[in-house]
DNA sequence: GCAGGATACTAATACGTATTAGTTCATTAA
DNA sequence: TTAATGAACTAATACGTATTAGTATCCTGC
């Protein structure tokens, strides 16, 4: 259990501290003999030196770490996708992603910030769980700060949000391609701001297809498969039923699709459904469930190149950015 | 971005670095008057200090850093739970969790490692996704590690997975107590050890209430809907159907229940069906599936709550550990 | 044979903290 | 009056590293 440190290395190689330093950190500075670099590598492995990560941030001033703090990791799997594509970019340039989790707890929020700046992070990575607008404490000022799937009360951090609108216009034309007329959207909760936006996007691409928008078969809800099947079953009920189903999220499909099956009628034959999230599970329902992606990978691949490339500029105001998703075609549609 | 050390705080209060260190550690060792104490603290927050945690780390030699390594994080929900656990219990004695995912990589795990004891993490808690044995690298050895919803060839590492044998008993008991006789198992892949556990479980409970075994009813297959629906098809239309389905997990019960929808038979009253995980979107269905839970959250705590307990003593052997889960009652059974 | 430069290193220091071994001053016991 | 005790502090050091400012040795060109 006793660490090795680089004066043990330099010891047992017959060289200075130093010029171990120099050695493995490739210091273009120093020059050092191929022979004497290559006795203190072999040193290296043979003792099993691992350098001391606290006297490295100590020294040079800097945690080669980034936090990211996440509304709620652990029941959702859209953070997840956030993560991932965070902790790519990051590997690629050396750095770690910390992750905290408030659990949705805005007091959680402040001492992870806290605990964060403890650790001297380079940056903070702010990852919501579903696309809204959040007002961060102005402790989050005093670090280099980008928001990931949100965006701020006052635009003074980088964000970056999925382009729902664009997402719910996408998926309306392509029904709309398909000859669909009769169009419901089983849309999520109303507060949400990913929620509204799909429907401007749904509204738009009926209005450029001259196709009339109907307002009862247009409904907000939980995110939830009760919402879809309740919803649905409402709508396949109608005398005149929608030949196609928008549903706000993957879940709200899965409930849809039960639904509908429940009531003897066919995905795709009878009534088409696509969903929106790009939930691995899409792919795996009978028949698979066509659904729009949103773009959590790319979203956190951002987030970290910004945060790499930012000074932090309290007065800079930075406009919000939006990503596309795409679809997976499946057969339900 | 200037940051403030003890040594500002200490000019600033008129008082020695030493003394605002025993301040701020209330070192019992140390007397300090109330006065002075007050004065400290005040300027303390006057100042805005917050204190290094890697010079902390260098010094004390302790970085109260608890490492998890898991395999999925991104797309499984499951992890997610576990690592809720682990950082509640981390918490509450003053450590953080630091989290890194391997996607599954067996290189990414090494490096990980490697990674980890760098930051002199405390110990590292090894994580899967499934509950299933594991072959760890032999450098864990030189880590206090405790392996959660795993267990190692070799028993050298405390670790805990779910009671799956009794899980799949106890589903089947609870069928059973409601007069079912022919139970279907559509279980998940039999290359897992939660899968072939809860099979057993499943024939003992039958044993006990002395029905016979039919080994048309039990399938093995993927852990996805798809499974749960083609064998729910296949089950339903025999001629002498089962009244009873035990899926493997809520996902195949999803695709059973879509199944049998489809075929116009009702849920429960034709059929019951219970799942296994615990899912949250098993409440959310119409009707709301009974699911029989992993106890993720439970395995967490115990996994850093043993890491915290042992000492590294390579030549100890360990248990394995079972933790029971429980039945979540919906209206589909 | 010597200046001037390159090569191959090293000594010393600082990063911000925790801790050990004092020091100073006032109070108390003998 | 003096020694002993205790309260309230401080000086100095070490943790393991990165970096700056050297030093010693060798080579090159004239």
């Amino acid at each position: 259990m006793v660490n090795i440190t680089m004066n043990d290395v330099a010891r047992e190689a017959g060289v200075s501290q130093s010029t171990v330093s120099a050695v493995l950190n490739n210091n273009p500075k120093i020059k050092i003999a191929r022979k004497t670099r290559e006795r203190i590598q072999s040193t290296v492995k043979k003792l099993g030196y691992r350098p001391n990560s606290a006297a490295k941030a100590l020294k040079s001033r800097n945690s080669f770490t980034i936090g990211i703090i996440a509304e709620n990791i652990a029941t959702s799997p859209f953070a997840g996708d956030i993560i991932k594509g965070a902790q790519h970019v990051a590997g690629s340039s050396g750095r770690t992603i910390m992750v905290m989790d408030t659990e949705g707890n805005k007091k959680a929020m402040g001492s992870a910030l806290e605990f964060m700046l403890e650790k001297q992070v380079e940056g903070i990575l702010f990852a919501s769980m579903y696309s809204r607008e959040i007002n961060l404490p102005k402790d989050f000022k005093t670090v280099r700060t980008v928001m990931v799937n949100c965006f701020g009360t006052e635009s003074c951090y980088p964000s970056v949000i999925p382009d729902d609108r664009w997402g719910g216009y996408f998926v309306t034309r392509t029904f709309i391609a398909k000859n669909h007329r009769r169009i419901a959207l089983i849309n999520g909760e109303s507060g949400f701001h990913a929620a509204r936006e799909r429907l401007v996007g749904y509204q738009s691409a009926l209005k450029e297809a001259n196709v009339s928008y109907e307002s009862n078969l247009v409904s907000f809800g939980s995110w939830w498969p009760e919402n879809g099947y309740d919803n649905a079953c409402r709508l396949m009920k109608m005398p005149n039923p929608p030949t196609a189903l928008f549903c706000g999220n993957d879940r709200i499909a899965i409930g849809a699709m039960m639904a509908v099956k429940e009531l003897g009628i066919n995905v795709p034959k009878d009534v088409a459904v696509i969903g929106y999230d790009g939930q691995e599970i899409a792919g795996h329902l009978s028949p698979a469930l066509t659904t729009f992606t949103i773009p959590h990978y790319k979203m956190g691949v951002w987030g970290i190149e910004t945060l790499l490339g930012i000074k932090n500029d309290p007065d800079e105001s930075y406009p919000v950015v939006k990503v596309k998703g795409k679809m997976i075609p499946g057969a339900s549609c």
